[in-house]
DNA sequence: ATAATAGTGTCTGTAAGACATTATGCC
DNA sequence: GGCATAATGTCTTACAGACACTATTAT
């Protein structure tokens, strides 16, 4: 007991180590839709979850892999060619029942990019609802999706990651609807584009976005890849 | 490239898989000051980081822990004799170099509970100031340690946490008195009050803490173990 | 009465919500 | 001019900050 944090004086048998994870929760605005990309996992009886969608993702490799986030990035990459995303950690799922294979933990990550102009091998993008995905997962990987998408729908009240949805330059209103698609409610002009002037988000380029009306200005990131904190919330929750 | 996703058509080498570690951060209020518990590591040349102190934890037992949670209640547990602790994730850090027995990744958890009658063996407390820590601690300990606390503190600003560091049964001034310490700076009694009430937080017990001065009513939570969200942050962060 | 802390009231400031109004391009 | 969307303005509302004031106990 007292040697609790040891390892009792013996290296851990190996067998008696977890496996280790990473997938990835990989989010963009198609169609005025949230889209989350899935892959079909390889169809070999020898596999858990054959011929199933699941999140990408895979083991950890311990010769080419130096840490958590560079494996993120690079099943990233592998799969959309996005080699610069919005990524950030949503949490670890670790236990004895969640891979028939054994006890094993994934690190779950989340991601934001603008549609890449192709996918990898075997990847879709699934539309999420108001309420999720109905689509059975492989794994557990239902929650961790919901997880991901619990944070970013909670961080957009308040920040301003919907940008990284969007390409380098874009319009106060293009903006907007990344909100308006995330949360799945309107917001309100004024008080949109009050807020991200007063937050000091962007700054006007020398270029206007015309059509069949009234053109827009474009405006790009002050800070690229890093998120703004807003000082509220769009519609301060009830604290029940 | 195409079976990414799986394990090469055979069975991850058990010698490949990292080493997979929980760590918890427990946090008390001791003496109008922040403390968090560390233990020291058994002194032993074959352990690293041998006779340093360390935020407690150890490996993952897959015979005994059933998940990441509940192995971080159990380590809690054991030094703190807690039962029923505020718990929550930080967040998973993993890579080659954090461990010199290889590659090893940590899940990471924070627990706020009020001050313990005892510990367990081997466990102290230490004094948090404005800046955290400056003892260094084994592994990357320092760093797990500074990210609970950025954590804790961000979501002081504007949850019920702080409620966790106290008994059942607490007074208004006590409540504030807990923001304070790990804030770092002072409250508004008066809004401090208007927000907890506003947010329908407590329920008022049947029972006056009396002392050389007016007495105060006493409080318990509506929900004891689930956190309240409040509207707005205490002072708005500027965002930049 | 005095000290000490509990608890309330009033006024101000900030940023969001609602909604109306004006501006500017294309057809 | 008409339409569509961009952009701005005004008024209200919610809630935190500052600070003064009152209340209740022990000594």
């Amino acid at each position: 007991m007292k040697q609790e944090n040891s390892i009792q004086n013996k290296k851990i048998l190996p067998e008696a180590r977890p496996l280790t994870s990473v997938d990835v929760v990989i989010f963009t605005v198609l169609d005025d839709r949230l889209n989350v990309l899935l892959v079909i996992r390889p169809n070999t009886t020898e596999e858990p979850f054959a011929g199933m969608q699941a999140l990408p993702g895979g083991f950890v490799n311990v010769e080419s892999d130096a840490d958590l986030e560079s494996c993120a990035l690079r099943k990233l990459h592998q799969k959309t060619g996005v080699k610069t995303p919005y990524l950030e950690q949503v949490g670890s799922w670790g236990g004895k029942a969640r891979d028939p294979r054994g006890w094993s933990a994934t690190h779950v990550y989340f991601s934001l990019i603008p549609p890449p102009d192709r996918l990898g091998e075997g990847a879709v993008w699934l539309p999420i609802g108001e309420h999720g995905i109905k689509t059975r997962l492989a794994f557990d990987h239902n929650v961790l999706l919901e997880a991901a998408l619990q944070r970013l729908r909670s961080k957009v009240e308040y920040t301003s990651l919907p940008a990284f949805l969007l390409p380098d330059e874009f319009t106060l209103s293009e903006l907007q609807q990344m909100y308006e698609v995330i949360l799945e409610r309107p917001l309100e002009k004024s008080a949109f584009r009050t807020r991200v002037f007063a937050a000091d988000l962007v700054k006007p380029v020398n270029k206007i976005r015309t059509g069949n009306n009234r053109p827009a200005q474009l405006y790009r990131l002050k800070h690229p890849r890093k998120a703004v904190f807003f000082p509220r919330t769009f519609s301060p929750r009830k604290s029940d």
